[in-house]
DNA sequence: GCATTGAAAACAAACGATTGATGCATCAGA
DNA sequence: TCTGATGCATCAATCGTTTGTTTTCAATGC
């Protein structure tokens, strides 16, 4: 066999995951795709089966490099909230490595056919599982606020680290691992107990605050 | 009698609403459209200039009590930290309650014909720069851990109070109000200033876990 | 070392279906 | 009768996919 097709199979996927990341799965055609790799549309059919089936060989990549990323994380040690915090810290990594599938994931899993979903989706499930856990282990040690509803917490959590794959990037202005560090702690935060602080009085003078500026501009 | 016409149009975005957000924009057809509400996809042109139009007058209209919400939204009592959970709790029952055009909202709206778009975004970038403005000046009058990344944090909070419209439902168990309640304090509870706890010996049966040690330091 | 061969890889052309959109006819109510 | 509202037929373009053919190139035989 010819050894650039597995190079080909790969300029597909990143060509393909590029486009559904920027213009979304179902108004990205085929035609889209064989152009920005260099092939007529219909030669695309000789390394997939179909539209729908690419997008599915490409998230399920996706799942398998979480599943490892997952699997790496140590859970042995400190408490929980130690651990939701190393947890979070790499969710957020992954999430910026991973920024475009992970778009594409979030907003397009739905095209993929119903029958093939169960392969993926369990990944994600297994995210706030583990949220969950965690939360419910810190609670239970009084660790958080004792009024905390640990599904609320944990599901908004889940939600906020899933989001960073849209801002955090890894060749941002900081080392990447220091904002997911960052990330984490604030996130773990949200759940600990607060002391009572007093504002210093740092008496700040009239400000003026952000104001709807109704600009009724009408282009129309 | 011819009143109904405003009624056809409260039908059609309606409906439009209800396909755009189960089946995103591109995917949704006007012969699902106008299936959905009884015409034939020709005279559905009657009401609208294009189908980027449609999506354009749904999203406008989000916009618009997106905009009224905020302006109800008192903000000279109180320090930062109190004015940012009522702001954010506002944000969480807006969410829930206009769940629908919000998905379409942050999936969509790259469809919305360019030279229109700036008549949307606008409200986004307030959303953001209002919490970025809060955090701020917790941290200012010394409310917030003195090394809290400002930008990091508020990015964060905005897009974790942005995720909300996908799980929190108006007909939930728990009271719409209580919930987004909630989500204020545990998102505002992020840049508070954390008390040394220590954990409580709580015995867990099963797997050794949880080894609770003075690992309550936080590092950075 | 060169010709032959056969599969891998890509082209070329078309398929039927669907897309968003248009123009005109028609119908009903005021 | 006049006008707002809808039906009806159709447009050109594009969609994902299939089929048959051609090109490319490494392995093979001599």
């Amino acid at each position: 066999m010819r050894a650039d097709a597995a190079e080909r199979w790969q300029q597909i996927t990143r060509v393909a995951t590029d486009l559904f990341r920027r213009k979304g799965f179902s108004s990205t055609s085929m035609q889209d795709i064989s152009d920005a790799v260099g092939l007529l549309k219909g030669s695309l059919y000789y390394y997939i089966d179909s539209k729908e089936d690419l997008l599915f060989e490409i998230l399920r990549d996706l799942h398998k490099d979480g599943e490892r990323i997952i699997a790496q994380v140590k859970f042995d040690s400190g408490d929980p909230l130690t651990q939701l915090r190393i947890y979070l810290k790499q969710c957020a990594v992954f999430g910026a490595v991973h920024a475009d599938r992970l778009a594409i994931f979030l907003r397009d899993f739905h095209y993929v056919p119903p029958e093939r979903q169960s392969e993926i989706i369990s990944e994600r499930k297994m995210y706030q599982r583990t949220v969950g856990t965690l939360v419910t282990e810190a609670k239970e040690l009084g660790l958080t606020p004792p009024n905390l509803d640990v599904s609320l917490a944990a599901t908004l959590i889940s939600g906020a680290v899933a989001g960073v794959h849209e801002w955090l990037h890894p060749d941002g202005p900081r080392p990447l691992d220091q904002a997911a560090d960052d990330i984490a702690e604030v996130l773990t935060n949200s759940i600990r107990i607060p002391s009572e602080t007093e504002a210093k009085s740092v008496a700040k003078k009239g400000r003026p605050r952000a104001k709807v500026s109704s600009k009724a501009r009408r282009p129309v």
